[in-house]
DNA sequence: CAAACGTGGAT
DNA sequence: TATCCAAGTTT
């Protein structure tokens, strides 16, 4: 008979779900026990919170429920509206895709959400997590809902070797098999909870984790070493200039970015390519009008997903007959806030006028956990 | 399937 | 300062 020690349990949905009734996170979007979920709001808070944290997503989350209460609200915004409530949190083409789906569910499901995975996976922006999300939390349909949090609660649980993401198909099996016929939607915030809290990347709080007796991970002490992972190299540097044209009446010239790509249908001051070996001492032929063009000192440093950006600013101020050069325009300086700037630019900004972002998005509900 | 796609907080 | 990481999706 085997000793208990390395006897491998399965995880019980139950001692996770009784870990949860007492310890779970009190989110803006998230049901009280008892409560109704409303999947509009999941579905929202999902999109927000892909590849973002919660403390990111609260403020924004609460502006744009404000600002859209309800699917049909949102479906008839235009959509640099949308885009400016959604400046700041990046991966843009989450709200364009946003905006397409409340359309979508307006136009094609009588403004209601559909319930199963399959329906919600046609929809613009919805993934397989999201559509297992959604399908669970906002309906309680039993789907298995892998996202980073899951992927590290069941590799250490199950001890996967193979590293992420070739790893994904196989702990999307495992997850299955773990998804309970009651409560699947208390289930996966659970293991989201878990995964946020007690199951963390790095220290995992191990003492403390309803699920340390079935934790394979644990048992041999490796939860740390948990999931592997094949590295991704960082880009290499790219360069630039970004030209601020102050006109005398307190405009400053913009223009929006096409609607596919990087910060795409985002707004910009004009700016250079963005090259390796771009020269800045050789910006003005970049310029976006004729003016006497002051080079500014230092550089702005952004960091991207894909690779780092310095951008050299140069500023112009010209009289207020100035007009604005083809598919720009001025926008006057008091009404930046309501543009849909991205954090790059407004970083430009504060480089050439010494601050500007007026609403600065809100005060940060600091802790992404607990 | 690998790469593109933002930003800010934590260590 | 450097690196990692956070409720992924699209192409």
């Amino acid at each position: 008979m085997l000793t208990p020690a390395l006897r491998a349990t399965k995880p019980r949905s139950d001692d996770l779900l009784a870990w949860y009734d007492r310890h779970r996170r009190d989110l803006p979007w998230r049901a009280r026990p008892g409560e109704t979920a409303d999947p509009y709001r999941v579905w929202l808070s999902e999109i927000m919170l892909q590849q973002t944290t919660v403390g990111a997503v609260k403020p924004f989350y609460e502006r744009f429920l404000e600002r859209f209460p309800t699917v049909e609200s949102l479906a008839e915004a235009p959509a640099d509206a949308v885009m400016q409530a959604w400046a700041g949190l990046g991966y843009y083409s989450r709200a364009r895709n946003l905006h397409a789906c409340a359309k979508a569910v307006v136009e094609n499901h009588d403004g209601r959400f559909p319930g199963t995975e399959a329906e919600l996976l046609k929809l613009p922006g919805i993934g397989a997590y999201t559509a297992a999300a959604v399908a669970a939390i906002a309906f309680d349909r039993k789907a298995a809902a892998v996202d980073g949090n899951v992927e590290r609660v069941v590799s250490r649980l199950f001890m996967v070797e193979e590293p992420l993401p070739k790893a994904k198909p196989i702990i999307r099996a495992l997850t299955e098999e773990i998804v309970p016929e009651d409560r699947p939607g208390d289930f996966a915030q659970a293991v989201m909870d878990l995964g946020a809290t007690i199951c963390t990347p790095k220290r995992p709080a191990c003492a403390i984790c309803p699920w340390m007796q079935p934790c394979q991970a644990r048992a041999a002490g490796l939860q740390e070493t948990f999931p592997k992972k094949q590295k991704k190299e960082t880009g290499q540097l790219r360069k630039g200039a970004a030209f601020v044209v102050l006109r005398a009446d307190d405009s400053i010239l913009l223009r929006t970015r096409p609607p596919q790509g990087l910060l795409g249908g985002m707004v910009e001051m004009p700016t250079s390519a963005w090259e390796p070996d771009y020269e800045p001492a050789r910006a003005m032929v970049d310029a976006p009008i004729e003016a006497r063009w002051k080079r500014l000192p230092g550089v702005v440093r952004h960091v991207f997903t894909h690779f780092p950006l310095e951008l050299t600013v140069f500023l112009a101020k010209v009289p207020k007959d100035e007009p604005a050069p083809e598919d720009m325009r001025w926008t006057p300086r008091h009404q930046l806030h309501e543009e849909a700037l991205p954090g790059a630019m407004k970083k430009v900004l504060v480089h050439a006028l010494g601050d500007m972002p007026a609403p600065k998005a809100a005060p940060k509900a600091k802790k992404a956990n607990a």
